[in-house]
DNA sequence: GTTGCGGCAGCGT
DNA sequence: CACGCTGCCGCAA
């Protein structure tokens, strides 16, 4: 194959990953969740029961205990993914306010915009990221 | 080496 | 809003 090798050099963290694979360091699970995470650019997010389609899990809770013990943050960047219904969701092992907002700070620098839901409470857990954000997989 | 149990960064009814 | 459910994984027997 004359094919795209360059992912590859662009990526190291692959190479970390495989090699935590071996070493049993993470599942397999983990690799493949990690994997789909490093396809997702900066200022674009994606869902939690998104992955769990891609790598085949009927458990989008399972997926969330895979992020939760990334061992390879923020390289492997488990900040980019929300709930379905595009709140936000807990991070590092939490969904409190003062915890999920740091998700949320690290989100904004990337470029991702918000909306707050008028007819809910002004809270951070109540904020939206907006459509127009969210991860398309390339073809 | 194996088995069983309980909890989880969510989802659907 | 409250509950039941899913698959996975760490830890104790």
């Amino acid at each position: 194959m004359t094919g795209d090798n360059s992912t590859f050099q662009k990526n190291p963290n692959i190479f970390i990953l495989k090699k935590a694979l071996i070493n049993k360091t993470i599942t397999k699970l983990q690799f493949d969740v990690y994997m789909v995470l490093l396809n997702i650019p900066a200022g674009k997010v994606t869902t939690y029961k998104n992955i769990a389609n891609i790598v085949k899990c009927n458990s989008s809770r399972a997926i969330g205990q895979a992020l939760r013990r990334n061992p390879f943050a923020p390289d492997v960047p488990c900040h980019r993914v929300v709930k379905s219904d595009l709140t936000l969701g807990g991070f590092s092992g939490s969904t409190g306010n003062k915890t999920v907002e740091r998700k949320l700070k690290i989100l904004q620098s990337e470029g991702v915009e918000f909306q707050p839901l008028k007819d809910k409470k002004l809270e951070i857990y109540h904020t939206k990221v907006k459509e127009e954000h969210i991860w398309k997989q390339s073809t």
